[in-house]
DNA sequence: AACGCGGGGCC
DNA sequence: GGCCCAGCGTT
């Protein structure tokens, strides 16, 4: 049994990640939705922030939307802090400010899946239940030498039902033990099964081809859109629009895609492409003066304090501030 | 079952 | 330049 080799190598190994600290559901729910899709070393300062602004359910319930929004600026995948709002009103309400205690309750909640809820039920509740994330899929995949393709339910079932049946306890460190393993050793491109515990039991050792596993279909090619913005600046502010509530970066500001009214100068920024998951923009970028100024401009500072900005605006943002700056200097000179 | 949804680090 | 990450909700 490879079990007692990977808690045992776990308990030497694992990394001291600041939400492996309390065994507080709380605090693993937090770090289990940031987590999705994200590299850990990515949404560690997140976590700091995050846990500092909203200490618990009943301060996360009461958040102002465009600040949730505000401190999840570049960490992509808005849903899952608008939906943590939602799934931490809906305890408040339900719930007396608490998580329900089971995987199957956890599940009914908004933002949390199968994998989230069997990580909070197993890690903050001690139930024995899996956690079946990418580095699971990754690591049994190997283990087991799974070829057939892994983005197939069919056979993330499969695998399930093989961690199902390997569960140990204590439940919290061996799931994690199974994550910590994926992330650290049996890694996507080269793993390094020399430094593998359960080297000896894996098929995919024996066989010699676990770099090769698990086998993931092929994505299809991304969308290519050449959006071009205008970006409304009158003195030192910057005009910015709220993107509609659906679609790409959703509910976000943006800046606009319509020239405005009166313009009396127009300078051209280097273009820049931002490479999304699935789309592709070729973004082109025209700072537009304007003298008017209607609603919705803000100051840089602003910007910085208030206002969430996807990564995809930076570079636009950059240049524009630094021709706002030039101009200040040169109509002072003058 | 397939698709939409971000961003970045690593090879 | 592609891959893939402590996935989930919608269609």
């Amino acid at each position: 049994m490879f079990q007692e080799e990977l808690l045992r190598w776990y308990k030497q190994n694992a990394r001291k990640l600041v939400f492996r600290q309390k065994k507080e559901a709380y605090s693993i729910w937090v770090s289990e939705i940031m987590a999705q899709q994200t590299r850990i070393e990515a949404m560690l300062p997140y976590f700091e922030r995050f846990i500092e602004r909203y200490p618990n359910l009943k301060s996360l319930a009461q958040a102002e939307d465009d600040d949730l929004v505000k401190i999840w600026q570049g960490l992509g995948y808005y849903n899952r802090v608008r939906n943590m709002k939602r799934c931490a009103i809906q305890c408040v309400e339900q719930f007396q400010g608490q998580f329900p205690k089971t995987k199957k309750e956890l599940c009914k909640l908004p933002g949390i899946g199968e994998y989230t809820a069997g990580a909070i039920a197993s890690i903050a509740f001690d139930e024995k239940v899996s956690a079946v994330d990418g580095n699971v899929i990754r690591v049994f995949s190997r283990f087991y030498h799974i070829t057939d393709d892994v983005s197939q339910m069919s056979t993330k079932k499969k695998i399930t039902e093989l961690v199902n049946a390997s569960l140990t306890e204590p439940i919290s460190d061996y799931n994690q033990a199974l994550m910590e393993l994926g992330a650290l050793v049996c890694i996507p491109k080269n793993p390094r099964c020399a430094a593998c515990p359960i080297q000896k039991e894996c098929q995919s050792y024996a066989y010699g081809d676990a770099d090769s596993l698990p086998v993931l279909a092929k994505k299809k090619p991304r969308r290519v859109e050449n959006p071009t913005f205008y970006i409304w600046v009158c003195q030192d502010k910057i005009h910015l629009k709220k993107r509609s509530q659906k679609g790409l970066l959703a509910g976000l500001f943006g800046f606009d895609e319509t020239l405005p009214e009166a313009v009396e100068e127009k300078r051209s920024l280097e273009p820049y492409t931002h490479i999304f998951s699935h789309v592709e923009w070729h973004m082109k970028g025209i700072v537009c003066f304007v003298k008017e100024k209607s609603e919705d401009f803000y100051s840089l500072s602003q910007i910085h304090d208030k206002v969430s900005i996807p990564s995809a605006f930076q570079p636009f943002l950059k240049q524009t501030e630094k021709i706002i700056k030039e101009r200040e200097k040169c109509q002072k000179s003058l």
